[in-house]
DNA sequence: GCTCATTTCAAACGAACGTTTGAATTTGTT
DNA sequence: AACAAATTCAAACGTTCGTTTGAAATGAGC
């Protein structure tokens, strides 16, 4: 977490677990393998029960579309479940993770993806049930926005320390923040669509970005 | 941009500028001042213009405090006048930034920091004054949440290719992102704050994570 | 209690890293 | 042309990396 995939060394990993450096090819095979092990232990769990609670949600709208606060919940309560189990690191688990999704590294950008396409795919069919006047194409831009924000938020907040000078007892709470962040995203994603984002020569679309 | 900084050697820097590797130590110093050189080259003007362009905007209002659209609008044209640049590798340097904001190199978040404080305090203080109703923590979170979408999105949007299954060529196009991403972003900031944030015991801020 | 598969361990391997060195080369000035 | 400063260059430095090796230790089944 502190010092992201490339540049956290085996030997730091394996002196920390008082563990004896080659016990990690003996048991995972490679570094590589031992990292997506290590995220796969939480992630897949969490997307399983994100995936759980959308239904359950769901049917108990029988049949009629959910809010969006009500989707971001199903997002959100699994991360925050995790966070809490202090047991097994949970919220230094969600940096980790954090720091993920923004690493470069190829295998790491494959097994995110693997991992997320089915939780995502869900997700987007609740919002575009809950958001029908979104056209499909706008719709796919916004998730992108709220995951790139919570990954973000979930990433460690130490961009904080340049935005704010808020008390670092504060910045750690992973519960508060998130309440904060779903009323932010979800006025986002309920915003009015622009009058047709795909042609670039409505005025009003554009006069946005030709000052200056 | 592709590898990040650790794993990025100078041999491949040298090799590919084609010139010697010892060059970089006796121009630069360091690997680490290499890199703080090559963002502070356009990272410094860049943020001069966008607090040139809020001053312009904020004279022009006369007083009036400004619309959050105007607001990230000057946040927004000198990145994209930066990815329009294609003589310095515009668009790439913006990926190569918005990877920056994830690396938990202390030097590099060091380097931000004192990068962007005087930025992101001309800019909360213009938010401050456009959403009067909004308590300063708040704010002070919400601004968070913007830069992490937009440093996000700058990143290179890889996180796409999971999300939808855009045209590549549309994914690249980092002027409609940002016409996408300021709306989303200007209905999150405006939204009506929830009542008694700071109070746990609120029952309405509160349920929301509450149940399951 | 012996056997054999599994796991642990210290040591070493080859490769790649950022950096340094000192001699060549280029450049600018007289 | 000659000198001095600045720059380039090939080579090597010491370190650290992920991984491999082969022997020692452990554990389960008969």
């Amino acid at each position: 977490m502190e010092h992201g995939f490339e540049a956290t060394s085996l030997r730091l990993i394996t002196t920390a677990a008082a563990v004896n450096l080659a016990a990690v090819n003996y048991h995972f095979g490679s570094k590589e393998e031992l990292f997506q092990a290590v995220l796969t232990r939480r992630l897949d769990p969490m997307n399983q029960d994100r995936m759980q609670l959308l239904s359950a949600y769901e049917t108990a709208a029988d049949g009629k579309p959910l809010t969006c606060e009500k989707i971001l919940a199903a997002m959100f309560i699994p991360a925050l479940k995790l966070a809490r189990d202090h047991e097994q690191g949970g919220k230094n688990f969600l940096r980790l993770l954090g720091r993920a999704y923004a690493d470069p590294a190829p295998f790491i950008r494959e097994f995110l993806s693997s991992q997320y396409r089915e939780m995502i795919a869900r997700f987007r069919a609740a919002f575009s049930f809950a958001l029908p006047h979104i056209p499909r194409e706008e719709l796919s831009w916004r998730l992108h926005f709220v995951m790139g924000a919570l990954s973000y938020t979930l990433a460690g907040a130490d961009m904080l320390k340049i935005i704010s000078q808020l008390q670092p007892h504060e910045a750690t709470n992973d519960e508060l923040l998130l309440q904060r962040l779903a009323p932010f995203l979800a006025a986002g994603l309920r915003s009015p669509c622009a009058p047709n984002n795909t042609g670039p020569s409505d005025d009003d679309g554009q006069h946005f970005f030709q000052e200056a």
